[in-house]
DNA sequence: ACCTGGCACTCACAGTTGACGAGTGCCAGT
DNA sequence: ACTGGCACTCGTCAACTGTGAGTGCCAGGT
């Protein structure tokens, strides 16, 4: 079933003026604002026809007409053409994000941007352990029992574990370790250090066993199998500006999902391993039942052309889909310019 | 103008049951769920000379009567005694901190244990790093003109930074001058860094001095200077509980509030040194305007004696607050011990 | 085949009214 | 010093009404 030119025109029409003005359009202001050259009512028999595919709707008899999820859907795809980013943004982003000093800096700085650029709430996940490599890993002696174990990716993340040898290592012998372990383990990714760390233990000489065991039983459990994701989030005071109209007034179920952290990686996690997409989740696509009054736009991010994590805003599916999908991917691409450099 | 015994006895009754209930308390209930020996005509005229004194008052005509700021006030200071944990909740705590891998992850995990016991926003402060100690610096060589500098405090925390040299260094001379550095350092509050750092840069040969430049001046800007104070915040959709009554329905305030970590740190980072006070603030006597409808509870922990860091929770001026109390104090004494035991 | 003006119809919304009841303040009596 | 009684206030709720925006449909025009 083809919709002809003006039906998509009437569809994206209504579209931007819901989006703008939040009210329920009737055929008649859709005459008067855009440029339609026919009158309301061949507007209102386009609506009907709309309104049987399914992509508008009645809030109720006498209201005018709202987009559907559906309807949103084919204007992402197929109507909406992605807003350049103004001057004044390309300018915010760098400002906002010159003089980080440090990974959580960056990934704090980041997250604070998307969230005042789109004003929605942003999400940005640190760089995943599992998709970055090992650059360093070093060994501090705390006691003649304890050492601090340290590791260094090549996306910046810095992780220290506690490690409790069974027996005293003389610092020397912590040296020696150390050196086993990056010459091992320097440049794998994560995810590829499983059976290399088992045959450091193997190879090794019995005076070294022991504590060689129990450094590589706190790297492989707490680092590589815990898929240890960290999460940034912010702009939730931007949930409650329209949370009246957008939510029928109950935030809490929202709040609640973007706590756990479980379900903000499902949303912006990044199955995609190409940064260069952007996905539009639009309501009832959320597979967060909570969320379903909620779009999601998100992204994969990283120094080169794979990701290494995800970030994304979320908002009321009413909500300026080209500009956010401009902004998101924007702030994305810079974030990645800025890892590649180091 | 001191209150009789069973004035002060209606108003702990008129505190409790308005928590309880969440709606103003008039006479006759009032005698009917305590045993106050007396008609509900006498617990009026009490009511009336309390409301004089600015304890209580009235939303409107003919409502029962609801608690002023002050008569909160008077009721935690005077009229409240501490409720002890439950074995439940004693429980509850070690459940939920046991086995918690680092810093980190000890912070997020505080900070949800308090949100869902108290079931308000918790907040919670990472150790500062001016009341912390180095307990060691190590230099990572990333390549030949940059070094990885990792600083690990007493407290657990672990930062790090990126130093640019000026010239290449080679290995060797690293390892010299993170001997040279830690042989300084180590033990040395982080308050106290200052004129030693200095010392070394001015000590140092002529060899090591443009290094030690480098890495100086990102210690002291980064990590010294900059009060780089942390904050990890949860429970948030518990402000959506009684938003409409507590905070006449608009979060806006709140929510952008809590996103100000300066705020944050204002509201809960410790001037007391002693974290075994536990501090209250109710309603207007909090500083920041947009908190003016919510009471905060906080405190200062610490592996010793002395706080390293404050967390407390936030809500409502209508809260539990014997149980918020015990319930803060309780969670503290368990952080400042597993401090303690690193 | 498509568009248009006209018209009857629907229905949310805002404002009004009145009954109800919770709660008070006051007073006279014990 | 406390109590019962009583008049009074005022918020809440439900029922009712008028208004206006917006629709669907139809008959007529191009």
């Amino acid at each position: 079933m083809a919709l002809d030119e003006r039906k998509l025109e009437v569809l994206r029409a209504i579209v931007e003026d819901y989006v703008a003005t939040q009210e329920p359009v009737g055929s008649r202001a859709l005459v008067e604002r855009h440029q339609l050259q026919v009158s309301p009512a061949t507007i209102r028999n386009d609506m009907a026809i709309l309104e049987d595919e399914g992509y508008i709707r009645q809030p109720h008899t006498s209201a005018g007409r709202v987009p559907t999820d559906r309807g949103y859907r084919l204007f992402v795809d197929k109507l909406s053409t992605i807003k350049p980013l103004s001057p004044a943004e390309r300018r915010a982003i760098e400002r906002f994000m010159l003089g980080a000093v440090d990974l959580d800096d960056v990934v704090h700085r980041t997250v604070r941007l998307l969230a005042q650029l789109t004003r929605q709430v942003a999400v940005v996940q640190y760089p995943s352990l599992a998709r970055s490599a090992v650059r360093h890993l070093e060994l501090i002696p705390i006691s003649t029992t304890r050492l601090m174990l340290v590791m260094i990716t090549d996306t910046g993340r810095v992780e220290q574990r506690l490690v409790e040898l069974p027996s005293p290592v003389p610092d020397t012998e912590v040296n020696q370790l150390r050196q086993a372990i990056n010459e091992k383990l320097d440049g794998v990714r994560l995810a590829d250090t499983p059976p290399l760390v088992q045959a450091l233990v193997d190879e090794a000489d019995v005076r070294r066993r022991a504590a060689l065991t129990a450094i590589s039983s706190v790297l492989l459990e707490t680092l590589v199998e815990r898929t240890d994701e960290r999460i940034a989030l912010a702009g939730t005071a931007n949930l409650a500006r329209g949370a009246l109209l957008d939510f029928h007034g109950s935030l809490r179920p929202i709040l609640e999902a973007l706590e756990e952290e479980v379900v903000l990686l499902k949303l912006i996690g990044s199955t995609e391993p190409d940064p260069s997409v952007t996905r539009v989740l639009i309501g009832d696509e959320n597979e967060i039942e909570h969320l379903r009054s909620t779009s999601v736009v998100s992204t994969g991010y990283g120094p080169g052309s794979t990701a290494v994590g995800g970030m994304g805003v979320l908002g009321p599916t009413r909500m300026d889909y080209p500009g956010t999908i401009a902004t998101v991917g924007a702030v994305a691409r810079y974030v990645g310019e800025l890892l590649a450099q180091n």
